[in-house]
DNA sequence: ATAACGTCTGTTATAATATAACATATTTGA
DNA sequence: TCAAATATGTTATATTATAACAGACGTTAT
């Protein structure tokens, strides 16, 4: 049984990083912040990463290569992720809407392949930036 | 304006390996792939996919960093695509389905934001894979 | 308690993915 | 035909991610 609800040293100081940024932070932009903590190599960083991700703790954006914290208390969440992401000024919203996420997770491939996760990323230019 | 039609040689080799593949490809295996061909650098590789993206001949697989075919003859659909990919064999399928489509396309972000593209991945176990 | 196990850590090295920057050539269109 | 846009070739480098090995730390079953 994996422990659900204790974080290991490194990664609560990688989780506090990532929930104290505004917008997504990338792995090596992680490590330098966290150097002064005594962490110093990449996999230290990436190792933290997956099993926050596995917790659901944390997303990544695919298409950023990128890490946000979940703002969403629920764990199912992690097997059904949404992302809003300005192509201007690079932010990213978490989507929580249950009706798109129940249509997406009833959504059944024709040639008969049963889902059990999905992420979706949807690109625009947020209202913040079309003001300039 | 873009020249829509025509392909140049870069853009032709790379799109035909890419058309010949049973999956998805990576870029440095495309790379390796076309070395008989006088392509040399991932420059060269990389400038061609992102041509073909933009005209909307091939996607990227976001979490896989790799690059399929597009099969569907309608231009849209690189402003909406969606894949079907196989954990175990790696398999990625295009979905083309009128209404998924249409559904996300109409979908707005609850702050105002209007979307301009989407991309959404699916992960499962193929039935092909089950079997086994 | 202590051995066995699972998990986490630290570390060095390297693999894999992607872009910068510069020089030149080719195509296209006014 | 000349200017602009697009494509090419090339070298170097940046960025993202994993491999592989060694050791520490806590649980828990005996």
């Amino acid at each position: 049984m994996a422990r659900a609800q204790t974080l290991s040293r490194n990664q609560q100081i990688v989780l506090d990083i990532i929930e104290k940024a505004k917008g997504p932070l990338k792995a090596y932009s992680i490590l330098f912040n966290v150097q002064k903590k005594g962490i110093k190599a990449p996999q230290q960083i990436y190792r933290a990463l997956d099993k926050l991700i596995g917790m659901g703790k944390i997303h990544k954006i695919e298409s950023k290569n990128a890490f946000v914290a979940c703002r969403s208390s629920d764990c199912e969440i992690s097997k059904a992720t949404a992302f809003s992401i300005c192509e201007s000024c690079e932010m990213v919203d978490e989507i929580s809407d249950t009706k798109l996420s129940k249509y997406l997770s009833g959504f059944n491939h024709k040639k008969g392949m049963k889902f059990k996760r999905f992420n979706l990323e949807f690109f625009g230019i947020c209202k913040k930036c079309k003001k300039d």
